[in-house]
DNA sequence: GTGAAAGCGCTAACAC
DNA sequence: GTGTTAGCGCTTTCAC
């Protein structure tokens, strides 16, 4: 910046405030200075700015579970879209549901000084970040809650969720419900379960351990855990399936089997309108849940610091009774 | 940094080095820092130390068209599979296939001076990026070739892809083919309606124009564009889908429509083996392309200049002849 | 082993 | 309007 200021025969500032675009320039000396810059070729160095006392890097860090899954990426969209129109960058990582990767990944953001943090929180206690959060650093939860941590929190209705899905398989007159999910340690697939247990209760059906199985993480798995429900001599007659791959893993195991099974899934599918089975599934915007992280972190970095909770609604849609375009049936809102 | 020295009675460069676990400290000395440390709450600023000359800031910039689609999110976790390993960290920018948006992101993550960039490239000339070039920045290209730029260039056999599909509609006797895709100023888009003729032509087909239907972006307008060809007088047979967006698109305008109209669509769908209806798909691995891009990035990080190219082959896969678990049918690769 | 001094490229405060 | 002077928090010589 030196030499484009010795270049232009001007002093450094002037030389600032024209590469930033800032008023208080005259024209000619601007031109100057302009074409001094294509001469030398110089490009604004942006770290060095944001060096300055207190300033940041106009960043945010965000930490998924796993660039792969369509659930996590809508999130990511809906975080950019918020984030862009303040030009703040995104830097993305994935934890792969390793909480020692995902503190690894997350201190590693704190050093490179981003503004805010969106997380989606693997590990059980956030403790650790406190005192980050102590020296400024702002952070929103999304998807779980976190212990130990000041933060504002982005929630599913979980529970509405299951609640919903349960009573549309139990109206079908099924008592024999087996449910597919992924680790009980994770807080959604607890509320995800609780929603199950109470309609059933409610209903006066039986609560059968045998017919919940935790554990798959792949459709592979969960297709091959299908397989063996429906190989026992009692089998179940529908399926909840709790995560978008739970669903794709148990159709995949029904495919030879007729529609008088009834299968009932968490996370929205975008080609479900396609399937061969009809198919009801517990739906959200996504996307929507990143912008409302985006928004509340945005609302922090303007200063706000009473913390907040939001919790968004679930629908339950139904795809594929009616074939035709456009006319998913959304049944009933969880709350 | 300079508080720590002082509470630790040390020098500014034993923290330093303490700080970074560099070695040459004495122990005592070591835990003295350390100590300091934890008392004052020192962070290291990362940005601060990479401003040093010539410096970067271990970051790779990934500039895609949208956050929203599985093609490009595959690619992003390629590229992250990689790149984390080397403590890079990744920020992810939409162009939204706005060629002035992509020229704004490009350009802000050059002044943040990431080390590399893999660009899914939507201007069509990318020459205002060669400055930065010469200036240091390193650059890979994916899915389309760039003119105007030195950099290594990452494709897909989108001709030969299309070649098989081509072959195969045509191997089932059809002779109208309707072509489904988006805008044929993108270099994607003619390769693989070029694959198209050139089989059209061998096979002795006429190529009719009227069957081609360019244009189309979201599935819906895809799906409209279907029901208005199938509406003609003389409808076409088959479709062949130019991406995964065509190809949900038509499928959901022919969910009423019999098993003898053929399609063949471009991109893999996860869940493409649940539909309704068979299908056959130019597949291929997409996270292999952002894991080929990244690799090629981190060589040239690591001082390779001399400019390289790569072509990614695809595959048909059969989905839905057979409907049982695991036995898609790989029919031919493409090259 | 350890530390002082001189920057890295920029911006904020303050003169002119 | 414009330029000068201090830093921002760190790393890098290079003496000690």
């Amino acid at each position: 910046m030196l030499d484009v200021a010795r270049e232009a025969g001007v002093g450094l500032k002037s030389v600032s405030r024209v590469v930033n675009g800032e008023s208080g320039v005259s024209p000619e000396l601007a031109d100057r200075v302009l074409e001094a810059v294509a001469r030398l070729g110089f490009r604004r160095n942006a770290m060095a700015g944001n060096l300055r006392a207190g300033r940041t890097a106009a960043s945010i860090g965000l930490v998924i579970e796993d660039l792969g899954n369509p659930f996590y990426t809508a999130i990511a969209r809906g975080v950019e879209q918020l984030t862009y129109e303040r030009d703040f960058v995104m830097m993305t990582a994935s934890s792969e549901e390793d909480p020692e990767r995902e503190r690894a990944l997350i201190l590693d953001l704190c050093h490179r000084r981003v503004d805010g943090m969106i997380i989606v929180p693997t590990s059980l206690d956030h403790g650790f970040l406190q005192p980050e959060i102590d020296l400024g650093l702002q952070a929103v939860f999304l998807d779980r809650p976190v212990s130990g941590v000041d933060g504002d929190v982005v929630l599913l209705d979980n529970r509405g969720g299951a609640e919903v899905a349960t009573d549309y398989l139990l109206s079908r007159g099924h008592t024999r419900i087996a449910v597919l999910g992924h680790d009980a340690k994770v807080w959604t697939m607890r509320e995800r379960l609780a929603g199950f247990r109470a309609r059933l209760a409610r209903a006066g059906v039986p609560y059968d351990d045998n017919l919940v199985c935790l554990g798959p993480i792949t459709p592979d798995d969960a297709a091959q855990a299908t397989a063996d429900l429906l190989a026992r001599d009692d089998p179940p007659t529908a399926f909840l399936a709790c995560n978008n791959r739970m669903t794709v893993g148990v159709l995949t195991a029904l495919r030879r089997h007729g529609p008088e099974i009834d299968v009932a899934g968490f996370d929205d599918i975008e080609t479900a309108g396609l399937f061969a089975r009809p198919l009801a599934l517990v739906s959200y915007d996504a996307t929507e849940l990143g912008r409302r992280a985006a928004a509340l972190l945005l609302e922090r970095l303007d200063g706000r610091r009473t913390p907040q909770q939001v919790v968004v609604p679930t629908v339950l849609v139904h795809y594929g009774d009616e074939p035709v375009a456009g006319t998913n049936t959304k049944v009933r809102r969880s709350r």
